[in-house]
DNA sequence: TGGTATAGTATTAAAAAAGGTACTGTAACG
DNA sequence: CGTTACAGTACCTTTTTTAATACTATACCA
């Protein structure tokens, strides 16, 4: 599909960031530890393997994550944020903000909409 | 699916800037001038009608733009950012500067190869 | 010897998102 | 009288994304 410049560039971003799981993954490598692979499992219980694989392999491409392998038996592999992937920090944390007052402000409407019904 | 509590926050937000033709909705409708539909249509070249009216759809469920009806005939129909809705302001900004810039880093690092491949 | 941990891949199925085409009613324009 | 503009809706197909399950090799521990 042709895609009108403007677009690309919140195409570019988002595609970068997105994808269900990515803003997640790179929550928790902006931390600042590199984590191995079943770690990232254990922080983010509801996604398989292939998913945090493909997400991985995704933002390894775009150079916002590295992936170190330690040649051991079993095998070590870490993730860890490149810089270039810190430069995302800003926006990751803007948007974790307004989620989070996005959430809120959506509970506060139930919330309103429960009484007056019950009234 | 079961979500994390973190994750919810990003979900939460993106679900409201995301969907392949949201951000560049909302990008024309952050200008400033309410949009009619047509108008939107020929903002946005590659978008189906289906497509503008699904997107404004939600984007109005989440009271992020405004639609107005005039009662005449042929119809006319205005959207516009509402208040709330300029409240994503700052993060479509940074997306786009982002974005931009990162299209811009790949397409160096394109030019990079190709210098040495045919070195 | 059997079980566990590591970091995945392969295959298939299901769900969600996007796209394409045709169609609606009304009025003004030529 | 035929065409265009407006703002959509209905119906169907294709593409993309996500999920579920089974499988790999090797070493360590009991």
């Amino acid at each position: 599909m042709q895609k009108s410049p403007v677009q690309c560039q919140f195409v570019a971003a988002l595609d970068s960031i997105v994808g269900k799981w990515k803003p997640i993954i790179l929550y928790h490598l902006l931390q600042g530890n590199p984590l191995r692979f079943n770690e990232l499992r254990r922080l983010i219980p509801d996604i398989t393997q292939r998913m945090l694989t493909l997400h991985l392999r995704e933002l390894e491409e775009e150079e916002l994550v590295q992936r170190v392998i330690y040649p051991q038996i079993p095998p070590k592999v870490e993730y860890s944020i490149t810089e270039y992937g810190m430069s995302l920090s800003p926006i990751l944390e803007t948007l974790h903000q307004w989620g989070k007052a996005h959430v809120e402000r959506k509970q506060l409407k139930k919330e309103n909409n429960e009484q007056t019904e019950t009234d």
